[in-house]
DNA sequence: GAAGTATAACGTAAATATACGACATAGTAT
DNA sequence: ATACTATGTCGTATATTTACGTTATACTTC
């Protein structure tokens, strides 16, 4: 993508764009989901359970500790993965008032020349 | 991408993430801001308020329209275009499950052998 | 009907994302 | 030290996204 414009949009469409990007793949979306239901997070257990590579998993773990949604604690041999559940909360907030907006907003109708 | 094996997550998975990635981009989280905040909503005037080209804007509203987030009625010669606000508030409770179910889970801790 | 205007559709180039095998690294155990 | 195990990194092929100019479509107006 050409992202040369990206610098256009106001901070908070960028942070909100950066989050949603984070969870538009369901790898993502069921790490955040396994990491929540499973008490253990190992790195291994995460490949585990999902139809990838570890290799792809890897990376997906990497792009949510990018963002630092969830953090990655090295335990000798293995690596335990945890949500960050401040940031989380956070993140939801952020999305609740978007969703907000976008919803309690005027919606526009047949007075403003519209049919919808 | 290789999507092959997206078939493979369930389908609320699948749906998140979809939704995710509509909102993944500023040009589209802007856009449906714009939506909530004027009444007036043809695609020129949206267009008139992003750095990008007609062409650009447009294809990104055929995004958003594709997850019917917003409906386009053709007024004559223009396009006037409205959110979905129904489907927003279905989404936003989604998203809302989605965090809760992350947020309020146990999370791992020093007697799962984790540091964090 | 001809000219003008508002949009969408088409074609295309460049940037990113996804997936995975092969290799590198680092700790464990014998 | 050597073999083994768990992870991350690198390189790479393919698919998708983004952006935009150009062209087509459709309606309005003269």
């Amino acid at each position: 993508m050409t992202y040369a414009k990206t610098t256009a949009f106001t901070e908070e469409q960028q942070q909100l764009a950066r989050v949603a990007k984070a969870l538009a793949h369901p790898a993502r979306v069921a790490i955040i989901q396994l990491l929540a239901s499973k008490r253990t997070c190992i790195s291994g257990d995460i490949a585990a359970e999902l139809p990838l590579s570890r290799t792809t998993v890897s990376q997906h773990l990497q792009e949510l500790k990018a963002l630092d949604l969830i953090r990655g604690e090295i335990d000798g041999l293995t690596v335990c993965y945890c949500l960050n559940t401040a940031l989380l909360q956070q993140v939801h907030q952020q999305f609740t008032g978007f969703f907000n907006e976008a919803t309690t907003g005027a919606a526009c109708g047949p007075e403003d020349g519209c049919a919808c």
